[in-house]
DNA sequence: TTAATAGTGTCTATGAGACAGTATGCC
DNA sequence: GGCATACTGTCTCATAGACACTATTAA
């Protein structure tokens, strides 16, 4: 390691936080209000503080941006990007993390710089998507892929729902986040099998249509093994 | 995103070079010529340069510090270390990254600033060990779990293989790197039975003890599904 | 011939995937 | 009763894991 030298860039955070709503993933963006990009659509985040641990920094950005009370019960760190030129101002690196939630109210936040709200990733990815600003759309991307593999070897799906939650509910979540069908009966004997993944709570959702169904809650176990296949 | 404000920190990238050699995982490490940490282990790594992408600036001071002749065959971003205080000098943002390498030769660097030599895993970990600087044990830990993880459902074991090897020299790599014994009659049928894993090469090893044995290269295929029970 | 390593074959238990039927609510 | 959804059960095929034997060299 070389001499001690200036600092030659800023630090920042960006968000990639995701929730199921409306049987799709979501993808919570803001609408920026000043430039560059002005009234392009971005990733929640900011710039690092002085003596701020960057998990702190990413919770006091959500905060800031979107006013959802509640943390996300998941977040952890993605990746860093910080290719010279990233972005316009200046150079910028860029350390994202990945938040999972469950289904959150509508973010209020709507400050000078910013308006938040949930945006369906089908409506990034595909070619009628609005485009994101600096390399927010490769951050999204990994984001997602990330996401999409911890389903498969985590219990990370439980994020996704609510406190007390019915086997297809959690069974939507896979089918959302992969874009995929699951056979009913192959998941519920795979969930139940796997000790740890879901604690019957002994209550019954009643209300709606079909035969009533069990609520779990989210269980001690944090790896699946066997993983479940895509 | 708000306002632009002055850089707080300065960026650096660390290396956690892995290499299989004598029967044992070792690590790249160098000696700290200078302050902080002097005389201390530490990680290959240093500060990025004004407009240098971080995985030249990772390539450049491997060879800077190590002087090995060509660049290992895979390097990959590993995680952010930012925690303030982890740098006595004042706030260091050092991006980890992750190589791994053939048996090569040990290295010849020897600056002022450090003198770099491989060391065994084992003595680091224990609580024989000399303690590494910085935060650099926690990288390290960080990092040989990612190797790990990685043998499981990659085929990036080949990667700390010479051109040519054997089965066994494969099987080799993954009880070293696992710290686990696997049946080598399991192991053969796994991998001639994953598409992609090895090709044969026509060649055979001969004068050492023992049947001859063939000779294989890298396959095309990246990922092993299903995976390799650890 | 013996030692040492390379490679092949077989059996079994487990689990994924495909599929059919039963249970229990609301209308 | 009819419909919709929740849940249970069965069969088959693939494969991981355990284990024994044969093949080919050097000394």
């Amino acid at each position: 390691m070389s001499d001690w030298e200036p600092p030659i860039a800023n630090i920042a955070v960006d968000l990639v936080v995701l929730t199921v709503r409306q049987d799709a993933l979501h993808l919570l963006v803001i609408e920026r209000g000043i430039e560059p990009y002005r009234g392009a659509l971005a990733l929640p985040g900011g710039f690092v503080q002085e003596d701020e641990d960057l998990p702190d920094a990413a919770r006091r950005e959500l905060m800031e941006e979107t006013r959802i009370p509640g943390a996300p019960l998941h977040l952890e760190q993605l990746r860093t990007y910080a290719e010279p030129g990233r972005d316009p101002r200046g150079r910028v690196i860029s350390v994202a993390y990945l938040a999972l939630a469950p289904n959150l109210p509508t973010p209020t936040g709507d400050t000078d710089a910013a308006r938040a709200f949930w945006m369906p990733v089908s409506r990034l990815t595909g070619a009628t998507g609005r485009p994101l600003a600096f390399d927010h759309a490769n951050i999204v991307r990994d984001g997602i892929e990330r996401a999409r593999s911890k389903l498969e070897y985590t219990t990370l799906a439980t994020t996704f729902c609510p406190e007390r939650f019915t086997i297809t509910e959690l069974r939507r979540v896979y089918e959302v986040v992969w874009g995929a069908r699951l056979d009913a009966r192959n998941f519920q004997r795979k969930v139940l099998s796997t000790e740890g993944f879901v604690v019957p709570t002994g209550e019954i959702r009643r209300g709606e249509a079909g035969r009533p169904a069990r609520l779990y809650t989210r269980g001690l176990a944090t790896n699946l093994f066997p993983p479940i296949a895509r």
